[in-house]
DNA sequence: TTCTGTGAATAGGTTCACAGCT
DNA sequence: AGCTGTGAACCTATTCACAGAA
């Protein structure tokens, strides 16, 4: 398949938040421009996106809302559910076992995994928080697709070599480290810190 | 100043970290190469985004780590120390009150608001959560530059609505919500969610 | 010789504008 | 008439390639 940009797929994500709302609102289509203005964007930027994986909409008339959310589901590999295995148990953690968006989308905390022996054990939003040492035997026995790395920089590149070892194949990372990977394991980097840095740039600069 | 790209203020925050840990090491110098190799980018690009602000290095030797340093640190604007307000004092507010990251760059949690009466007066990592009502007063007698919205999706655009009026003019958001701000406010929102389609997304296809 | 700084070339993403359905 | 789908034009970001300083 033709190389699709991130920008379009975090957009599609976007829109695909829109067109849940609507579907539950009742509507039955919608248009371009609808789509746009929610997700602060064009009409044209819009139709570019969703003209790379077919042609969705009902020229004078729109999209039907049904129809672009199944696409648009199927697109980011929604259908199914992801199990989802989170190392580090640690306050980002804790904030992420309970986060609702996750499971909404279909990404199921399956497990918690630390180091700390204080932690293991304690039970965070029905898990029981599991020793690290169990990881290998765990993803044996039920393997994930994807990953959470929590845990502080300097344990997270270890970790994410024995996530790597044991088919992990993506890993959300909010260690403030950026991780190396085969080419087949996709990382995404979650920096808070560089955030903020960024509306310091824009505060500085005006 | 000619607009510089978002991506370049984000390679600039991560040339920046690098800096910090080859200053700890005793570095006096680094090329251009070597920060690309650390920041998974390009010598050209390093050279580049680093040309937009001037000319800090000595061909044939590479910069000089303490002057590159307080360069960015300049350009990014993080030689002052900012204020900063957190509301919503939910799981994901108390990882961000605790979060190192924040600290370290001069970004200092001033004050933590609350809706929720079971939450307002409880100790957070040494500051007491504050009725949101008291925004308004407080940040007439303290202004912030920045705030930190952490709140559910359905109430962060009242709490921005506040925040703006009384002269906040950066946001980081976590709510899963597109903020609408003036033009002179800057907004960022961080979406997990979001990013865990993206991954997803490349599992889904290849 | 090494490595920077930067115009020029290339690639990539966004917007335009209009033909073509409904 | 209204709105999609899409090639073409445009704009922005990245990479190349080389002159020039240490």
């Amino acid at each position: 398949m033709r190389k699709i940009s991130d920008s379009t797929v975090r957009r599609l994500s976007l829109y695909l938040r829109f067109l849940e709302q609507s579907l539950a609102q009742g509507r039955a289509t919608i248009s371009s421009g609808e789509l746009a203005r929610l997700g602060g964007t064009t009409s044209a930027q819009v139709r570019k996106d969703l003209s790379f994986f077919g042609s969705f909409g009902k020229r004078g008339l729109g999209y039907a809302v049904p129809e672009l959310s199944a696409k648009i589901q199927g697109i980011l590999g929604l259908q199914r559910a992801y199990r989802v295995v989170l190392v580090g148990a640690g306050k980002m953690g804790g904030a992420l076992v309970q986060y609702q968006g996750f499971k909404q989308r279909g990404f199921n905390i399956s497990a918690i995994y630390d180091q700390d022996a204080r932690k293991i054990g304690s039970r965070w939003n029905g898990l029981v928080v599991r020793d690290v040492k169990l990881l290998e035997g765990d993803l044996k026995k039920e393997p994930s697709d994807i990953a959470i790395v929590a845990t502080p920089g300097p344990a997270a590149q270890e970790v994410v070599d024995r996530l790597v070892r044991c088919g992990v194949k993506a890993i959300l990372n909010f260690a403030p480290v950026p991780l190396s990977v085969p080419g087949d394991v996709e990382v995404k980097t979650v920096n808070m810190a560089l955030e903020l840095e960024t509306l310091s740039y824009a505060l500085a600069n005006r």
